[in-house]
DNA sequence: CACCAGGAATGTA
DNA sequence: TACATTCATGGT
């Protein structure tokens, strides 16, 4: 195994404690299952979009009282789209959580069964879902159903490159790079991708400090 | 007022 | 494979 990236997970940790504020619910252990079916609505809600946007969208789903798969599978597009426009690019999005919904509460028996299928399987299915991504996927995978699967995002490519990843950005590769250095432990994957970003978002914020 | 934020699909060369 | 464009809102 490449040398393992637990010094820096652990600096970070330490810089920042556990993930809060937005990644609370997505960091927290364990989850319920409601909590996990919010997440999974999250990770189509903040597809290119703030944070803020985000949480004023499932504030909305919440008050409507459709904050559960199956509440939503029952909606129209365009009550949904009313529900989640702050969070943007509302018309897709409306179509990506209900065939979402869909999928998982009409096709695949419930989260709770999906989690029990081998991780592969379920992120094909993902896949297959128009809208859905490598990274929703896999942000489905890792904080909704703690799976051992690491997040790529543009944080995480940004970290890589200054941490010494060359070049070579597929996601797949990128993936493998954190993979390979890291205990499959879906805690220690949940908890420093959210990490990352955190860092990210400081460093932006203060216009490229030096690191640590 | 310009620019950006946890992306993904589609079209072009 | 590698870019460019489109989708859309609210924050800074």
């Amino acid at each position: 195994m490449a040398k393992s990236l637990i010094p820096f997970f652990e600096e970070l940790k330490k810089q920042y404690g556990q993930p809060s504020g937005q990644w609370a619910l997505w960091c927290k252990r364990p989850k319920n299952w409601a909590e996990r079916e919010q997440v999974a609505i999250e990770a189509i809600l903040t597809q290119r979009a703030n944070w803020l946007n985000v949480q004023q969208a499932v504030e909305n789903l919440e008050k409507a009282g459709c904050l559960l798969l199956r509440d939503i599978v029952e909606m129209s597009p365009g009550q949904l789209e009313r529900l989640i426009r702050p969070s943007g690019f509302y018309r897709q999005k409306s179509v990506r959580l209900l065939t979402l919904a869909k999928v998982i509460e009409k096709d695949s028996g419930g989260l709770k069964r999906l989690k029990s299928l081998p991780v592969g399987k379920v992120r094909q299915q993902l896949l297959s879902i128009s809208g859905i991504g490598p990274e929703t996927a896999d942000d489905i995978l890792l904080y909704a159903l703690d799976k051992a699967v690491f997040v790529v995002d543009e944080y995480t490519r940004r970290w890589a490159k200054l941490f010494g990843f060359p070049g070579e950005s597929s996601y797949s590769k990128l993936q493998e790079f954190f993979q390979e250095r890291l205990p499959q432990d879906y805690r220690v994957y949940q908890d420093f991708h959210a990490l990352i970003v955190i860092d990210g978002k400081a460093r932006r914020g203060k216009k490229c400090l030096s690191e640590a």
